[in-house]
DNA sequence: ACTATGATGAAATTCCTT
DNA sequence: AAGGAATTTCATCATAGT
């Protein structure tokens, strides 16, 4: 059940909203049709009329979850040079095969030699396939190395290792800065330094079972085990110390971190923390486009030769305008043959930074809400129980991860302040066919343990809490406001952990 | 009231050279 | 390793035009 949510649940649902200004209006197209007059606004280039997204579906190959060969399987205790003969003859076969299925030789012969010998081909196929995609993923620049130079960061070294060096990190840059202590309302600081949030890298997460080398089980602390089990979200790159306080609070569980693109074409790192199992994952299917030439098949022809994204940014709250389209063309239009040096990297800072694609000669435009949907692959949402409360369910991109999951919803309270976003959910809960009940409640601040009671009650209890507060004053692209976890909005957090302890305690009094 | 646009950096991570 | 440069980031606000 509950065990089966998986990474993508929030990184392809997109279950965000905010208070600002143009994005209600350019997402509450998710899910829906797409107004006329966001399209007008970057009317497509006639060639490009008609973008041939069954053509991305099927480029798509299944395959595992991406994973880096910067990876070693140090502790596996294989040592090459040391096959017996028969060993040997079993490799060659296995080889050529996998040779014959267009393989490189020396990404199998790297495969075998992380997976073992014995390894079925499917299995060996799909561990190419994800060191493909991880290595187009690390080395986007083009940086081959040698795999024996390249040394794996995370996870295996010693824990007190990582906390030394990152103590010392944190030292020295507060004595380089040595300004102002912005923020009195901050808690005494008596956690101390190792409050510093270790990114994993690659930022996969746990793992899942096809990466022979990743630990896939943990133990979780006494007060988190479930039921209810829960699900929570948050933007990864936080200020300092704000992971470490949101653990403390989610009774001290280990945040998992990853970043979407390692499953899709548009990069988005979040962090996770749940109590959930780890040990059963499975990949969602379809597999959405993995880079932005399978997404967007049609503007590769427009796409020059000195830009080298495969992946997209992650998805902004601003849209790039019209305006800076035109002064990109006229920047490009103006050379013939490739533009200068200085032009280029002009043009590929804004590209970067405002997300923006090819989609005619010379021209680009920012990724419309529908053509996200096809990037991140949440696309052929068929119709289909459990217990499910909802805070900050945004647009619903948990409930339509459960749903692509198969797990029917039996009652859904949905805890949403935005209108716009209620009727959304709503009405794809509408057109789903949804069998079960969906509520809906305004303010977070409203569920009291009267509430809390009377669902529990009702429904015999949630099976999963799931939601992400807002970010608006944890996130970088905030000038004005990232005043960390006590910020305005980001400070509903605490009612995140208010409601989730409380169905606790309701929990385990029947 | 709605819409499009531009101005407004910091903070942390990652890349890259030494 | 160390440190500087480069890159990335669920944003907010005011304002002019429609």
């Amino acid at each position: 059940m509950a065990a089966q949510v998986e990474y993508r649940c929030f990184v392809g649902g997109l279950a965000w909203a905010t208070d600002g200004q143009s994005l209600e209006r350019a997402f509450s197209q998710f899910g829906e049709v797409v107004d006329s007059k966001v399209r007008q606004r970057h009317p497509p280039h006639q060639e490009t009329e008609g973008f041939e997204w069954c053509e991305a579906r099927e480029a798509a190959k299944p395959c595992a979850v991406a994973v880096s060969d910067t990876g070693t399987r140090r502790g596996h205790g294989d040592t090459p040079g040391h096959e017996s003969t028969n060993d040997s003859l079993e490799k060659d076969g296995t080889v050529s095969l996998l040779v014959e299925m267009g393989y490189e030789a020396d990404e199998v012969l790297t495969a075998i030699d992380r997976c073992g010998l014995g390894t079925p081909i499917a299995e060996l196929s799909d561990f190419i396939c994800a060191a493909q995609m991880a290595k187009e993923a690390d080395f986007l620049h083009h940086r081959e190395l040698p795999r024996e130079d390249v040394e794996f960061s995370s996870h295996r070294k010693p824990k007190n290792a990582l906390l030394l060096k990152d103590k010392r990190k944190l030292q020295s840059n507060e004595a380089w800065k040595g300004k102002r202590q912005r923020g009195n309302e901050k808690k005494p600081m008596d956690q101390e330094d190792d409050t510093v949030c270790h990114l994993p890298n690659p930022m996969i997460g746990f793992g899942v079972p096809s990466e022979p080398w990743r630990i896939l089980c943990r133990t979780l602390p006494k007060a988190a085990v479930g039921p209810p089990f829960f699900y929570y979200e948050n933007v990864a790159l936080t200020p300092k110390g704000v992971w470490s306080t949101i653990s403390r609070f989610l009774y001290d569980i280990e945040p998992e971190f990853v970043d979407s693109k390692f499953f899709c074409a548009a990069a988005r790192k979040r962090g996770y923390i749940h109590n959930l199992p780890i040990d059963n994952r499975f990949q969602l299917l379809p597999v959405p486009p993995l880079t932005i030439h399978e997404a967007f098949p049609s503007t590769k022809k427009w796409w020059p030769k000195w830009d080298k994204r495969s992946k997209l940014n992650c998805l902004l709250t601003c849209v790039g305008s019209a305006k800076l389209t035109e002064r990109i063309r006229k920047a490009v239009e103006n050379s013939d043959g490739e533009p200068p040096l200085d032009v280029q990297k002009y043009v590929l800072e804004q590209c970067r930074k405002w997300n923006l694609v090819w989609v005619g000669k010379n021209k680009v435009a920012p990724v419309e809400p529908d053509e996200m949907e096809i990037v991140m692959g949440l696309e052929d949402l068929f119709p289909a129980g459990i217990n499910v409360l909802s805070l900050f369910s945004g647009i619903g991109g948990a409930e339509v991860a459960l749903h692509k999951l198969g797990i029917p919803l039996k009652n859904v309270v949905s805890v949403e302040k935005s209108e716009i976003c209620q009727t959304i959910l709503q009405s794809w809960w509408d057109q789903t066919n949804q069998k079960g009940n969906l509520i809906h409640i305004e303010d977070v601040q409203d569920v009291d343990a009267h509430s809390i009671a009377q669902w529990v009650k009702l429904f015999g209890g949630f099976d999963l809490v799931i939601g992400g507060s807002p970010c608006n004053n944890l996130a970088g692209g905030n000038r004005v406001s990232r005043d960390g976890l006590e910020g305005k909005q980001s400070s509903l957090f605490f009612d995140y952990f208010r409601i989730l302890d409380l169905v606790k305690s309701m929990m385990n009094q029947h």
